[in-house]
This record gives C-alpha cells, structure tokens and sequence, in this order.
RNA sequence: CGCGCGGUGGAGCAGCCUGGUAGCUCGUCGGGCUCAUAACCCGAAGGUCGUAGGUUCAAAUCCUGCCCGCGCAACCA
C-alpha cells in the first residue's frame, strides 16, 4: 500500500500587508492539518507564500521611495518570521518574483497557448490622462454617454488596447460536470452551489494579460514583451512552481505527485478565481484541478467586520500570542469556529477558552494527575494494561471511539470537532478521577489491592494525556511537547496514538501548562490590545497602522493651499439618495446662494440630525456625478473608509465665511 | 426585483445535505469532593428550533411565502 499523500496550500498574500488575524486563520488551519497529517505517517507538503506583482505594489514601493524588489524582500522577511513565531511549518514560501515561479508561470502561458486557449483580442481601451493608466470599466463613471475618469473626473481617451484572453467559456459544462463529482470538490457545499449558479449563469472569457506600460512589475508575456501576465495565471501557478512547475506536475513523478492530493484552503474572496478560474486552466494546461477547494468565511471582531478604519477591530495576533502564547490563540481560532462558516472574534471568548477548556479541563488534569502521582505512589509509573479492572476497560474502550472521532474530523477539515473529540476523553478522565476517589485510596497505604486501583486509574490519566497531547498537537505542537515531558514521554511526540496502553514514564515535577489569567489582567490586556477607542474626530496616528506602510508625506507650498477654497455653510435639508446606502444629499446654503452636495455619511449621520448644522465645504471643486445626482462640492469629513466625524465649526459663523 | 449567508434554552455554537428521543461549551441554581491552576464531579431549571403555510405516518431537518440581522457588489468628491 503505499503511503497517503496530502498537500495543503494557503493563499499566497498579498504583500501590501503584514499578517492579521484573517490570514493568522487560514494559515494556522492549513497548519494544522498538516501537522496532524504528517504525524498519522502521510507524505505532506505545506504551502504558503506571497503574491509579489502588480500595479498596487508599484504604487506603494513608488510611494515610500523603495526599490521594488527591496520592498517585498522586506514583507516577505516580515511574513516568514511572523510564522516562526506562530509555530506555522511551512515546507516551502513561494513568491512570485523568484525566478522558478517566473518560469512556471511561462511554463503555463506556453501550455495555454498550444492548447489554443489564448487569443489576443482588440477592443476599445480606456485611458485617462490625468492618471496615466488604461481604465476599466470599474473605474470609470458613465455621464451622458460618455465614460469619465472616477479620480479625475475627466473624459478618459479611447485607445485600441491589445489584451490576451484566455477561452474560459469553453470550460463551462467541464466545470458543471466537475461540481457534481462526490464529494463535491468545492466545500462546504454551500460554496459549491454559490460557483454552480455563477457558471450557470455564463461564462465569458476573461483577460489574462496588461499592457507593460501599465502593470510592468509583472512576468512577462512569453514571446511578446509589450504584454505582462495578469494576476489569475501568475498568482495561482503558485501552487504547481513549488513541485516543480506544470510540466513537472504533468509528469506526476516524486514530490509532483502531490499534486493529486492538492487541497487549496481560502477565504470566500477568493472562491470563483480558485472554483472556477483555476480548474479551467489546468485543463487547458493539460492537468488535473486540484482535488479540493476548502472555502472559509470571514472573522468579525464583536461582530463588525474587519476594517482598517475601525482601529477595535484590528486585531493583532502577534500581540496576542506574545503575552497568552501562541499555543492557546491557535487553540483558539482553531475550536472556536467550525472551518467553513463566518465566525466572529471576541477577547472575552479567547480568555473564556483559555480558562475553562485549556486551564481547567486540560491543564488541571494533568496537574492534579502527577501531583497525586508523587504524593501517593511515586514519580515513577510503570507501563500497564487496561486490562487492570474494568473501569480502565470500559476508559479503553472510549478512548478508542473518541480516538476515531478526532480522526474524522481532522480529515474532515474539521479541527473545531477533532479537538472536541479530544475534550470529551479529557472530561472523561476528570470524572474518572472522582469516581475513583483516589484520595480515599492512598489512607491505606498497605492495602495492595487500594494500591492497585491507584496505579491503575494512574495510568489512564496518564495514558489519557498522552492521547490527548498527540491529539491536540497538530493544533497545539508546544504545548502538547510539554505535557509529554511532564509525563517522560517527550519520545512519543510527532506521532499519532494506536494503542490505549500506558508505555510507562518517570513524571516531572507538576508545572502549570495554561496559566490561569485572573480577571484583572485579562482586563488589563484587552485594554492594551484594543487599540484606544480615541473620539473618532481625533485622527488615529499614522504610525499605529500595521496594515499598510504610511505614505511618505508630500510637502505643499502656501500657494497649492490658495487653490483651496473653503468655506463655512450651513445644512438646509438632507436626504437619502436612492438605492446608494452611504450617500446623503444635502442642500447647502453657502451665504451667496444654496448648493446641491452629496456625501457618503449616511451610515454615520442621520439626515435629520445634519439640517441646521454649519459644517466646512469645499466650494471650488469640480463638480461630479454620483448616483445620478450632480454634486456641487464636497463637505469635509473624518475618517478613512468609513465616516467617524463630521467637520463643523465651534461657533456659529454665517454661511459662506472664508475658511483658511 | 443585483449576489450570498444566517435566525436553535441567558450568551456563543453544532445538528439540517442522508426527515423519526434537540446536542455542546459557557452562564444560573442546588449538592458533592479536596489530589489539583479557588480547579474537579453530580444533579436541576431553562428551547413555540424567526414566522405563516405546504409535503409526510413523522419536519429544526424537505418545499413556498413573509419578517429580522449580516456580508459581498454598487455607492464614499
């Protein structure tokens, strides 16, 4: 028989941020699951790594004055080290500039192209000026029939634009006839469904490549150095450049035959590129689709989403760990929520967690199991059978079903109910204990049989931990190391329990493994963790920004200022824009005459709440269309993405007073 | 009618695909124990499974309508 194989991937990142809590999942799941894979004797490979390219990494190095290169060596230095220190195991970090990815990706445009899945096409492009860059449709605003740049606000030019276009419409039944295979290859199934209908609903063939003028941080096009490779082909040839590349995958010899046991572990972000982008082009390339797509949610933070402008829910896992320990916070994500749903984070959650199911339930077993060990019989327990008595019997017998039950569930994808199953055995053995009363044995200390019922119910705790440690250590691998060489089993660690007999083991002295964290402290780490609700009108400091560098500032002289026209105005009537959620559209008297605004504060403010307000305007903007509602200037605001305050002044002054 | 997810004892969730005693953790109340990280164990209270219909011998589970949350998309001058 040979030897099961299992490949895991995370996404590879994005490296316009460091990691966060959303990623910190992902990655310690895949973790997880290979650690628990390696250790029941399967051929794992663990992948994770960065997506280098693109125009927004352009932007960003250009920004900060970095030489490209040097910029992502610097996250990619940053990433790596993040996941030492979250214990993540990695067999490889792929990154789409290494020169081996380079040549897979060409690898792959070469294959796409003899199956005759690339054509280039012409079309009618758009270019704004004032950007310089080719334009999308998302970019830009239809008025009157003629497409205006959104950043500018000027009519784009029209220019012939050549793009390369890869046949994924010819893929469609292919990807019907695949989403129906059992088990569905897409999970949970209710992603399956979701990608069923978007390919029902048409497949359009879809652009795989940029002009080099515009997006030049990028692999370029084999055979036509006026075009780069667009990010589908670069960034999920990923997964084929680590074994070798598709024409080493093709062949499927040594580390490349992994790849019939790929399982790609995203985000629902990312679920069409992956369901049904991807699966076409490894036909097309002449491969197989990966043997299945895991699809997770999101993590919200008490319930909101995870927002740059929202600082309570930024969540720092190295924060975190550093104080509690990495071990606990994996054991965290990793239990708290079933792999596959959305999912929301709370530090009051984390601490409960951390005390109930780590300190009192597992900790305490294994403290309150070697301390009763050096008080009644010895450090030194000797191997024994569950033959003993009937109890330790019947504890086998549980032990073998819960044994099964963590199995499935890790292969599964399941770590939420492997753990459990964990859990269950080591309430068991609590109650075991009490049952047992082995205080009440040890007043006889002459009494063989009593003794023999201590030694015996010693050994299924002991034997207990033990299972417990090398079940849990796919999610906890430091901790479960401890508790073994609390019990002198530091040799079982890495593998997998099989037989429910207690190998013997000298046992330490008893040392807390969780910790508990009385209520004050836990208080006093979240208030440090949670980034100061400041008034929101107070702008956060810059440097406090984890997820994206800050902006070099651009000094501007009195004159720029001068352009500036502000002015004081007033709120005459506020109402909501149709079918726009954040758009209010207020009428401004500006002292000369009254002006038509619209602004994206409706999630902020109420429209009532604003007439009678005198807020700043900005009076010498050119005017846009938004939602179909022409806007005479813009009102000044705080807040990033979302609204936090609105400016207005601390005294009344009459509408229309210059601002400087 | 843009797309999608969810509504299960006080809280957070599982169960739903493959109908048939509603399960888990925390919390609450009562009791027990003392080996242990003021930990552990036992017992109890507490649920119209959002709502209205339908299918069925039988519905949390399948179907339809509705209500309420949420996410994505759009919108943020």
């Amino acid at each position: 028989m040979s030897t099961p194989r299992f490949y895991v991937t995370t996404p590879i990142y994005y490296v316009n941020a460091l990691p966060h809590l959303g990623t910190f999942y992902t990655t310690v799941v895949a973790d997880a699951l290979a650690r628990y894979h390696r250790a029941r004797g399967h051929e794992t490979f663990f992948l994770t790594g960065l997506d280098e390219h693109g125009q927004k990494i352009e932007r960003i190095a250009r920004d900060k004055g970095v030489e490209l290169q040097a910029y992502c060596d610097g996250i990619a230095a940053q990433f790596e080290d993040a996941w030492r220190r979250f214990g993540v195991s990695n067999d490889d970090f792929v990154r789409t500039t290494q020169p081996r990815h380079e040549q897979a990706v060409a690898e792959m445009w070469r294959r796409l192209t003899a199956a005759g899945d690339i054509y280039s096409h012409e079309y009618d492009g758009m270019y704004c000026v004032g950007c310089e860059e080719a334009k999308t449709e998302d970019d830009v605003l239809t008025e009157n029939g003629e497409k205006i740049c959104r950043i500018h606000l000027r009519p784009v030019e029209l220019v012939k634009e050549k793009n390369y276009f890869f046949r994924l419409s010819k893929y469609a039944d292919r990807l019907v006839e695949w989403y129906s295979r059992t088990p569905s290859p897409i999970q949970p199934e209710s992603r399956r469904n979701e990608v069923l209908s978007f390919v029902k609903g048409g497949l359009r063939d879809i652009s795989v490549s940029r002009k080099v003028e515009s997006v030049r941080w990028a692999i370029p096009v084999p055979g036509d150095p006026t075009q780069t490779v667009y990010v589908w082909i670069d960034a999920l040839t990923n997964y084929l450049t680590v074994l070798g590349g598709p024409e080493a995958v093709a062949k499927g010899e040594g580390k490349a035959a992994l790849w019939s046991a790929s399982h790609h572990l995203i985000a629902k972000d990312i679920l069409r590129f992956h369901a049904v982008y991807w699966p076409a082009m490894l036909w097309s390339a002449g491969l197989e689709p990966p043997a299945q797509i895991f699809c997770h949610g999101y993590l919200t933070v008490k319930g909101q989403k995870i927002s740059k402008s929202m600082p309570a829910t930024r969540v720092d896992p190295g924060a975190i760990a550093a104080e509690l320990g990495v071990d606990p916070l994996r054991y965290f994500v990793l239990r708290e929520y079933t792999f596959g749903g959305d999912g929301d984070f709370t530090y009051e959650a984390l601490f409960q967690r951390h005390e109930s199911d780590l300190g009192n339930d597992l900790g305490n077993l294994l403290n309150r199991t070697i301390s009763m060990a050096h008080k009644f019989v010895g450090a030194s327990l000797p191997a024994r059978d569950a033959a003993g008595s009937r109890a330790s019997q019947a504890f086998a017998e549980q032990a073998s079903s819960f044994l099964q039950n963590a199995q499935l569930a890790w292969d599964g994808f399941n770590p939420s109910g492997a753990l459990q199953a964990t859990w269950s055995i080591v309430r068991e053995a609590n109650a075991h204990i009490e049952r047992t009363k082995p205080w009440a044995l040890a007043k006889d200390p002459n009494d063989t049989k009593k003794r023999d019922e201590l030694l015996d119910m010693l050994a299924v705790c002991c034997e207990t931990l033990r299972w417990a440690a090398l079940t849990i250590a796919p999610a906890m691998p430091t901790a479960a190391a401890e508790i073994l060489r609390q019990l002198g089993r530091e040799v079982d660690a890495g593998t997998w329990p099989e037989r429910w007999r207690w190998p013997g083991g000298t046992l330490t002295e008893p040392m807390p493994v969780f910790p508990r964290v009385d209520p004050e402290r836990q208080a006093a780490l979240i208030s440090k963790w949670v980034p100061s609700e400041a008034p929101p009108v107070v702008a956060p400091a810059p440097a406090a920004k984890s997820h994206a560098p800050a902006k070099e500032l651009e000094e501007i002289s009195i004159d720029d200022f001068a352009k500036i026209e502000l002015r004081a105005a007033k709120v005459l009537t506020a109402e909501r824009v149709p079918k726009a959620d954040k758009l209010l559209k207020l009428t401004l008297d500006v002292g000369t005459e009254t002006r038509t605004v619209v602004s994206g504060i409706a999630a902020a403010y109420a429209p009532e709440a604003l007439v009678g307000k005198t807020v700043i305007y900005l009076a010498n903007l050119k005017p846009a269309k938004l939602r179909g509602v022409v806007s005479q200037g813009m009102i000044l605001a705080a807040g990033e993405a979302d609204v936090l305050g609105l400016s207005a002044l601390d005294r009344d002054v009459p509408p229309g007073t210059i601002i400087r």
